[in-house]
DNA sequence: CTTGACTATGCACGAAATTGCACGAATCCT
DNA sequence: AGGATTCGTGCAATTTCGTGCATAGTCAAG
């Protein structure tokens, strides 16, 4: 397989495809077959080959990011969101009254947020102003929040003023949001910023709980959080395979399963 | 005729019809059509399909937000829209290229963020949540959150970290909100903990700004910021009273007319 | 060198989707 | 109550999608 006649390889031509919606945040069908000289079928195949590898959304006309570095916030908020409610309306209830919790971003945290009982009396420290935003009605919680610069993509703060926020606290509970859950692989998100800063979240807390909706589970991105083995619980959306759990539970680190 | 090629797909219209009404509180048929140039009838079939979705609430010439905790914000910002929204935009114009700003807590403060023209660099400095939020979707504006308790009454950060972050930092303008501008009672807020955060904020700063939409004029609250000669520029909603102005132009402070 | 398998691309055609328009009904404002 | 706006549905025009198939070029084996 070398050469299509236009001179350009397919490999390339989905580079660019990529390149183009990295570029404007959308990719429109026909545009792309105008500029590179080619049919529309042609691009249609590639949007749906990169939309079956997962690395865009295909939509009537073109395509739009679907890979969580791209999406924006709203977006993303729609993606399962009954998983999502159901994970964190579990890792809700693990808090106890008086404890002093980290929560982390995302959009599985906002809901560990609301379903916080109304009575609870606890401290939730975290660098999320979405989190901290959705604590606004909550009439007993207390709110610390971790400044910093923000990384307007997970909306949470990061940087040396944030890490050094964090050392200055200790925590009985951190709930970790991650985007990849695997045994071997770890616990793994996309930014490296974002990692460090999850990291000295985890080194503050006595124990860190893990938030993983079902589209995490066997997921890998690219920087490492802490191996499996590092942590003492992971709320899951619905029940693994038998050998599928035993992966995490043969690590030491208990399923808590949200329905 | 070439709609569907005008350079807006269908899920993009539907997320930008989310993201109006995550902004604004409410979203109208008519105007979103206007804006986007597109007929009526493929709005309100957007508005139908999310609605179907649950992703808002559909209602006659528009629709609100589904989730009763946005709607609540959104009520609360929308007081008295036109004057904040007016002051807010008249202030964001005072903002220049390459500065550090500090931008206070309030609803009158989250318009000014969101009028910030689309291609400022600038960076941002907040207490504020719903700033860093509100700011999440703009391109260019860097955003560095400070940290600290959250006062929820005002959605802003308090308390020694912050006063100790702020110090840290010094800004070309701070633009301040208050409950109360008068000119022999001065600048004043009704939590002793908020007015010293105003205070370390203006002490940081080069300019002090203040946001007065037309009901903090001439009222007073429990605690002082600082006396009215001690910032540079008020921005009110409209023209007062010859003799009004006059109390404050004596002091040395500019009065800035939003509209 | 020839032949067969394979891939990539373009074209055709029916199906599906999107959009604007028309018209009557429902709703809102004055 | 009356006028105006908005809503919902049906319909037509256009675009886009998916599949099947033909063509051209490449690779590997004989």
């Amino acid at each position: 397989m070398q050469w299509c006649r236009c001179g350009m390889l397919t490999q390339e031509r989905k580079a660019h495809i990529l390149a183009v919606l990295q570029r404007e945040g959308r990719v429109v069908a026909k545009a792309v077959s105008q500029t590179l000289g080619l049919s529309e079928d042609t691009i249609r195949r590639d949007l749906r080959e990169l939309a079956a590898e997962g690395r865009l959304q295909r939509v009537h006309g073109g395509a739009l990011p679907a890979s969580p570095a791209l999406a924006d916030f709203a977006g993303r908020t729609k993606v399962s969101p009954e998983g999502k409610i159901a994970v964190g309306r579990a890792a809700a209830a693990l808090v106890r009254p008086g404890q002093v919790v980290f929560v982390d971003g995302g959009t599985t945290a906002v809901q560990l947020a609301r379903h916080l009982p109304p009575d609870l009396r606890a401290t939730v420290v975290t660098h999320s102003p979405s989190i901290a935003v959705a604590l606004v009605d909550h009439p007993t919680v207390e709110v610390e929040l971790i400044g910093g610069r923000l990384f307007k993509h997970s909306i949470v703060t990061t940087g040396a003023a944030a890490i050094e926020a964090i050392a200055r606290i200790r925590a009985d509970l951190f709930f970790m949001g991650v985007t990849g859950v695997h045994p071997e692989a770890g616990l793994t998100t996309g930014d490296a910023e974002e990692a460090a800063v999850k990291r000295a979240l985890a080194r503050q807390s006595a124990e860190t709980v893990v938030l993983a909706s079902a589209e995490k589970i066997g997921a890998a991105s690219r920087y490492l959080v802490l191996p499996v083995a590092e942590v003492s619980t992971i709320v899951i959306e619905s029940r693994l395979p038998q050998v599928a759990a035993s992966a995490y539970t043969a690590l030491g680190v208990r399923l808590l399963t949200a329905k």
